[in-house]
DNA sequence: ACCTGAACACCGTTCAAGT
DNA sequence: ACCTGAACACCGTTCAAGT
């Protein structure tokens, strides 16, 4: 007596609003955030493009859905494990955060633009409050240690991103060796600093560099300073 | 005898690559990034679209120019004025360039594509470098520490023209009281921590809590930690 | 409710042709 | 060199029509 869930009669549903989720991330995994076309959309599940106004009343409403979806596979787990202390377990969700979101770059530049207002958006926001509290953060202090979190964590994407070359453009030493030899042909005479520092700057996408400014921002904001 | 700047014969050029520029940030300015179309701006200036091609390669190359040139007009000065102490100078030029980039939310988000590679982007790196060396920093750590504050600035510039409603919701006070009544109708038993916090979140876009965490990031990075 | 096909008003870019 | 007009392969979205 095998017990489905209670379906509707009639034919058979063959696309849902999750399927159409799925294929837009996809598609901007595959292709980039140009990638998604409502026409491109529609071919990935087998429908036409008008089609996809069933389901969603329109592209920037599927754009919503799928980056809040991608928020949706954060590690939010790592901040609710209360047998480890707050500071870490906000450290290791940042970490894992970005992780995810350079994992799917094409994605990004679209969730920079879609409002943070997402059902997973608000759980990180929630996340992030709770573990920062077990760190020793009032309320208010933890609310604004959270924003200036998640600031740090979408700039720091954003760059990364936006880097030429982008994602493919090998591992994180192959772009950082690509970097240095830009800036150091920079004109010395123009920007002495940057090409004193062309071996920093070149790593400023290396997960180390983000880590420093990491560490250095949760003790700013820490219960220490109080 | 007027001296003019020595002209070629032949007809009269009516077009430069800087009114095409200055005509794509007033485009932005006007419309958002969507109203940006080469055929909108060769209107602009009285042209044919395929006249563009004649003056830039691409519209990723005309959007490259307009995004730099908007870095342009970042008050650089304010970095570089010796006479003030390192930190004050640094503070002031990331609240000058915050306003800056908010005062153009229509760029922003072709900015935070852009790879931050032009003449200008660098300029402003090697005056956040000038200022923060000023400020005591070692080389590297003044190179870590610009990377900070840019990431933070630009997340911060992000969210703040992300948000629903945008720039055009009228003042800091009336976008901070359109998004605290949707916080606190949020499910309490959902979010328990950002309805408690509302007051706070719902100030997230403000100078008040720009300057929160530029303060902080200023002195977790200053030569005070060493 | 879900889906199709035609259509509208757009895009970025190329090309042949003119000055 | 600068500019035009036609054209190509696309866009997001609407609408009438079908099941």
């Amino acid at each position: 007596m095998e017990t489905r869930e209670p379906t509707r009669p009639g034919p058979r549903r063959t696309v849902t609003d999750q399927d159409l989720v799925d294929a837009a991330l996809q598609l901007l995994d595959r292709g980039g955030p140009d990638a998604l076309s409502v026409r491109a959309l529609a071919a990935e599940v087998g429908l036409t493009a008008t089609a996809v106004y069933t389901y969603f009343p329109t592209k920037d409403a599927v754009v919503a859905a799928a980056t809040d979806g991608l928020l949706g596979r954060a590690p939010i787990a790592d901040l609710a494990d209360r047998r480890r202390p707050g500071r870490d377990r906000v450290i290791g969700f940042a970490l894992g955060l970005r992780r995810l979101l350079l994992d799917h770059p094409g994605a990004v530049p679209l969730l920079l633009r879609s409002g943070f207002n997402g059902p997973h958006a608000l759980a990180v926001g929630e996340g992030l409050l709770v573990a920062l509290a077990d760190a020793g953060l009032t309320p208010d202090d933890a609310a604004r240690a959270s924003y200036l979190l998640t600031t740090h964590l979408l700039g720091t994407v954003a760059l990364d991103v936006a880097e030429p070359g982008g994602a493919d453009a090998g591992g994180d030493d192959a772009r950082t060796a690509v970097r240095r030899a830009v800036l150091e042909n920079l004109p010395g005479a123009a920007f002495p600093r940057t090409v004193e520092a062309a071996p920093v700057i070149a790593g400023y996408n290396s997960t180390a560099q983000y880590r420093w400014g990491l560490e250095r921002l949760v003790d700013a904001v820490g219960p220490a300073g109080a």
